[in-house]
DNA sequence: CGCTCACTGTTATGGTGCATAATTATATCG
DNA sequence: CGATATAATTATGCACCATAACAGTGAGCG
């Protein structure tokens, strides 16, 4: 993909007005944009281009990578509470009672009272929902295969723990 | 960060960080959490770091990640048309409209009628767009500084490169 | 005990980003 | 000329996320 636009317009006017010599040097050639050599930048083009696959892929399971990660983590941490949970997702506690109930709605989870806590929910899964994970991981599976390929094991090692220094930093 | 949730057990010792799924294996434990060997899962979790980074370093600027896209490309490339711009920043024309309404508004940009095709405009910075810019630069090297802090510069390259690649494929 | 305060979850509400559809003006081509 | 394509814009709707306000419950303390 190409940073620098090129306007229809043959440019007879070049800027000549100042342009910051950050490293245009190494190119050689015309000004980069300075786009393309931004962490910040190929980060956000790359989870678009990740939540767009997984949108394609989970889409026939009515999935989305924060309801899929919501039964995972029931899943992994049954009777878990609701707070716990929207805490872990990074997901505010309105937000996660509005996608637990849509979840529940579809028959994948069941909101049971904790006799020892009667404000707080624990959740589980049914076994739709169990059904739906089963599923809901080999697509996930393939398409782990497809967003890491030209990956090696090694660096898409290192590419996780590089995301993960990066996350955890805030 | 911790995957697995604990409810019942308040946590006795801190969740420390995440286990890798490969550490949990060979403890002998089996249900893995399932979300922290996921590149999707760091991708999204870095972006929103990342991005919030920004936010915070770049709000007295009023800038945000789109702002800044679009500056910048239109100093590399001056008179660039808003269809080619809005093409490189992955944003829908309309929605590029808006936000080109507003630099100008703002003053930080120009939009020119092109004399050879009256239906687009040549996009230009306005000193006051010129000065932002040189501002902004000085908040985003910091920045990015920051979000490669513990990556040497080999690392840094590599882990955009396996970004551009992960971007790329769509 | 009764009062206050912290917690769990929920609903209501608003802003923002992004997408599509429709509109206007211009360009291009048969 | 007339049909179709392009550039920009406006209008509109939706999904996501955040805050505020609320109801029910638990817990500490005089």
């Amino acid at each position: 993909m190409s940073i620098v636009v090129r306007p229809d317009q043959p440019a007879a006017a070049k800027p000549a007005v100042s342009r910051p010599a950050a490293r245009r040097a190494a190119a050689g050639e015309e000004q980069p944009a300075a786009l393309d050599d931004r962490l910040g930048y190929w980060l956000r083009l790359a989870q678009m281009a990740a939540f767009e696959a997984f949108n394609e892929a989970m889409a026939p399971l009515d999935l989305t990578p924060g309801r899929l990660g919501a039964l995972l983590l029931i899943e992994a941490s049954p009777n878990a509470h609701q707070s716990t949970l929207a805490e872990a997702l990074h997901v505010k506690p309105p937000n996660m009672a509005v996608m637990l109930g849509r979840l529940e709605q579809d028959g994948l989870i069941r909101r049971v009272d904790d006799p020892a806590n009667r404000r707080a929910n624990m959740l589980r899964l049914t076994p739709a929902g169990r059904a739906l994970l089963r599923r809901a991981r080999k697509v996930e599976e393939e398409l782990e295969v497809k967003l890491s390929a030209g990956l090696n094991t090694k660096e898409r090692a290192a590419l996780i723990a590089a995301l993960r220094r990066i996350a955890e930093k805030s």
